[in-house]
DNA sequence: TCCTTAAATTGACCATGGTCATTTTAAATA
DNA sequence: TATTTAAAATGACCATGGTCAATTTAAGGA
């Protein structure tokens, strides 16, 4: 099974990603080059392969961890009782990843993992989120006739959809916040 | 306004988009490059962006008249008065959509335009699909309490989220025909 | 028919993500 | 401590989308 892993390893990685999150944390997401990371860890180009299979899991991870974070708070709350909570509960989430168009991208492209072994932290949170969602609407007083896991399915589309509208020159009308709010009440509270 | 457009500007246009289906129907849209599609219309590669800002315009023309095509189908049908017959109609473009995980990134990317003056062809199908299902849903017996818009962007919003799933190793079980029933009779058929 | 000039085209060049054969480092062992 | 060798790091190089100053073409007027 080989050697164990050197402490260098870690420490170059360390490195690699705290270059990415000055670079960041000064020009945002889009900006971000792979050389600039290089050359702020003071590493070799090749060295960033070594460590990330490409720039996408890299972002995976940064991303990843900010919906962790924000998730972390989500679990904390005291759940919903009416779609006013539960927005009021999701916005922060939405607000990251729409503050920018290619974190948006990013997020859309590594929500789903194409193989199971490829399942990074983007694709965990959003389990991790359905999970949430699922755990607080089983204390809540929606609708009846389906299931949490398929109510839990939708309201996560519906804020894909909001976010995607909200970038979208046709539908600039409304914000984020009152489109959920629409479709949450025509999803959990039909009459 | 300056001068007419010359005739040799069309007739380059359309060896570009030629040689791009070309390469699109022997190998896929994923791998089409811009330097084979130019080598292949015998012009120089600036010609290229001088004609298409980038590659996604290209892709926006040429995966957005495949989706006006299974558009005018839909059309052409008879509408539907439930949710199977729904389905059914709709399946076509979603097969499209999903027959490549480009296609579909280049769908989501080009989905929503950012600016009025960059509405593209996909931008524009997307509202030629909600206008269409709007159109048929008026003829439909589903649910009452909420407006035909709304049911027709929740229909769009289930249709990328059915797609989006089926693209993710962790939701392999069910297919796109299946999820979207479910999504749809949740949707549209509220006890 | 010859000029003028806007439109169209060209291709060398750039930006940036990604690869891989080679070199360096350090953990294990004699 | 010296040797071995797997792991880590290197940087020249590649692939591909995109730019732009320079050149060519052709529409319309003198």
């Amino acid at each position: 099974m080989g050697r164990a892993t050197q402490q260098r390893t870690l420490r170059t990685r360390e490195q690699l990603i705290n270059a990415a999150r000055e670079i960041i944390d000064s020009a945002g997401y889009e900006m971000l080059r792979v050389e600039d990371v290089v050359a702020r860890a003071k590493v070799a180009k090749g060295t960033f392969f070594a460590h990330f299979k490409d720039k996408d899991a890299l972002m995976d991870i940064l991303i990843g961890e900010r919906i962790d974070f924000l998730l972390d708070d989500m679990e904390t709350s005291s759940g919903f009782q009416t779609v006013e909570e539960l927005v009021d509960n999701t916005m922060p989430f939405l607000r990251f990843i729409s503050s920018e168009r290619y974190v948006f991208d990013v997020f859309l492209r590594l929500s789903g993992a194409l193989a199971v072994e490829e399942i990074g932290k983007i694709a965990t949170s959003i389990y991790r989120h359905d999970r949430l969602l699922a755990g607080q609407l089983a204390d809540s007083p929606f609708r009846q006739d389906i299931s949490i896991d398929l109510q839990s399915e939708g309201i996560q589309s519906f804020c894909i959809n909001a976010v995607a509208l909200s970038f979208c020159a046709l539908h600039s009308d409304q914000d984020i916040k009152t489109r959920l709010t629409v479709y949450l009440n025509a999803w959990l509270c039909p009459q």
